[in-house]
DNA sequence: TACGTGACAAGAG
DNA sequence: TCTCTTGCCACGT
């Protein structure tokens, strides 16, 4: 399965398990598919999923809960205006009680789905 | 074919 | 505690 599937689009799959309302980061998900100094790649597959609607990038943030990839998107407040439509509140660029937004994949999906990845 | 780039993270000093 | 350096690897030129 994952030998098909490209790193990308390993990553794509978890990004659109995050909840509604919820936000991850590149680390944890780099983390999940067994790369996790492999971070920047997560950021790679981010700037590629352009164009792909189902992949909700602005739900993924860098580990302190900067919008780092904020101006990647087509108005430079749209990742904000997502979040905080969703009810995250969003503060110089930064999540608001990051902690109690984090999704953390390692956690949420089962070992037997992970194998899937 | 080869090399530089990149939306990051973690360890070392 | 803060800053710098290194690791990682797919993609574009």
């Amino acid at each position: 399965m994952s030998d098909k599937d490209n790193f990308f689009k390993r990553v794509y799959k978890v990004v659109k398990l995050v909840p509604y309302g919820k936000v991850t980061s590149y680390g944890a998900i780099a983390k999940f598919l067994g790369a996790a100094r492999s971070a920047r790649m997560v950021g790679w597959a981010m700037n590629a999923s352009h164009g792909l609607d189902d992949v909700p990038a602005h739900r993924v943030v860098n580990r302190v809960g900067l919008l780092s990839g904020k101006h990647h998107f087509d108005g430079i407040n749209l990742m904000q205006q997502l979040l905080e439509s969703e009810g995250v509140e969003i503060e110089d660029n930064k999540v608001v009680d990051f902690q109690e937004h984090f999704w953390d994949p390692m956690e949420n999906i089962d070992e037997e789905k992970r194998e899937d990845y």
